[in-house]
DNA sequence: CGCGTCGGATACAAAAGTGTATTCTTTGCT
DNA sequence: AGCAAAGAATACACTTTTGTATCCGACGCG
């Protein structure tokens, strides 16, 4: 009833917001970036913002649902690194490595942005539900994608593919981490990815 | 000149300042938690506060400097880990899991405190600089440590030592969130550093 | 062409947080 | 006991941030 067709200018002036806070909370973390910070950031006042948002929290909660869209979109499309059944552990590596590079936002500040909005959404009680939601699903679409490719390369991990999952999506994060910190540079993404997957593939 | 001894009185209230701030980090984050709450929860005043400490930021080095101090000095015991020629590969890491997950410590809001600190110091880049220094500290022992044990047991890993740890570290950190999300219980670290090692360490 | 509604700006009131300057208290020393 | 000095508490002035209530302009529609 709400909205038959919300109108064009107003997704507009969300969407900028959106992306605004997302550089502002990389910079200066999610409680770090005031509201009118990012409200500058996206040449709107706070006026606009709160009339899109109610709270940073609800803003929060917009960007990692965003994100996880995009991640879900990301994985389907990967359904299609179906592999032949000969395909060599060597070249489903390189695969995967690319696919999960891939995956990476663009913007090297945007993986921070999300360090600090997970933490920010998971520490809250009353947001950490809508939190653990979102991820179940990118991570159920993901294991899913990882036990098709796998399979129909007639290859296999040698733990559980949640397990395995966990361990790429930690690596990822633990790699901007040190990105930031300027001690790995872009290379080793993809170095920590591959040697992961190269233990964790067994013929 | 300054302090020929540093009052003991002095050091208690520093002390517990710090670990007050640790747990109001953890709960509310670095910036979330104002240094007036920190000093609630550890019965003092703003007063004791900067009388102890220049700044949040210096607070945040304290509390990390702190903590790297207590990973040294696990990772110097373990050095005598160093297994006999023949150990198998279950046992070492068996020993090497106990060893990560010993290192733990004991309050589990503390790793997250840790996260939103790390995520802090190394965002700012006045900050960054000892960030990195104490890190690389702890995780050159810690390779040292890696290194020595592995080929005392006549073991290798699959890939570099830095590589392992680096992994090592991630899926640590990436299992706390998952903890504070209530995706994981306790066992799962055990398992996930199990299954790493058991991947990454060859014959 | 004028009117109504939507979207965003402005203005304001209130609160929270910070840092410092000063005061009080405790403690060690003689 | 009495004095100094350190250490913590208080009080205060200032800045920042927040949320809301109101206002203004643009755009769609009759």
């Amino acid at each position: 009833m709400a909205n038959p067709t919300v109108s064009t200018r107003r997704a507009q002036t969300r969407e900028r917001l959106l992306d605004a806070a997302l550089i502002c909370f990389a910079e200066h973390g999610v409680l770090g970036a005031s509201v009118e910070e990012v409200c500058d950031a996206a040449d709107f006042t706070r006026g606009a913002f709160y009339s899109n948002f109610a709270s940073r929290d609800e803003l929060c909660l917009e960007l990692l649902r965003r994100e996880c869209e995009r991640q879900l979109a990301h994985a389907e499309s990967a359904m299609s690194w179906a592999q032949g059944p000969d395909t060599t552990a060597a070249d489903l590596i390189a695969q995967a490595v690319a696919f999960f590079v891939a995956a990476q936002a663009p913007d090297r500040r945007l993986p921070l942005a999300f360090s600090g909005i997970r933490l920010y959404l998971a520490r809250d009680p009353k947001l950490r539900g809508a939190y653990v939601e979102m991820e179940d699903g990118v991570d159920a679409a993901l294991v899913r994608a990882l036990d098709a490719t796998v399979a129909s390369a007639g290859l296999s991990f040698s733990t559980d593919t949640a397990t395995v999952l966990s361990m790429l999506e930690a690596v990822i994060q633990g790699f901007w981490l040190d990105e930031l910190a300027g001690r790995a540079d872009r290379d080793q993404l993809e170095h920590r990815l591959g040697a992961l997957l190269h233990a964790l593939v067994t013929g």
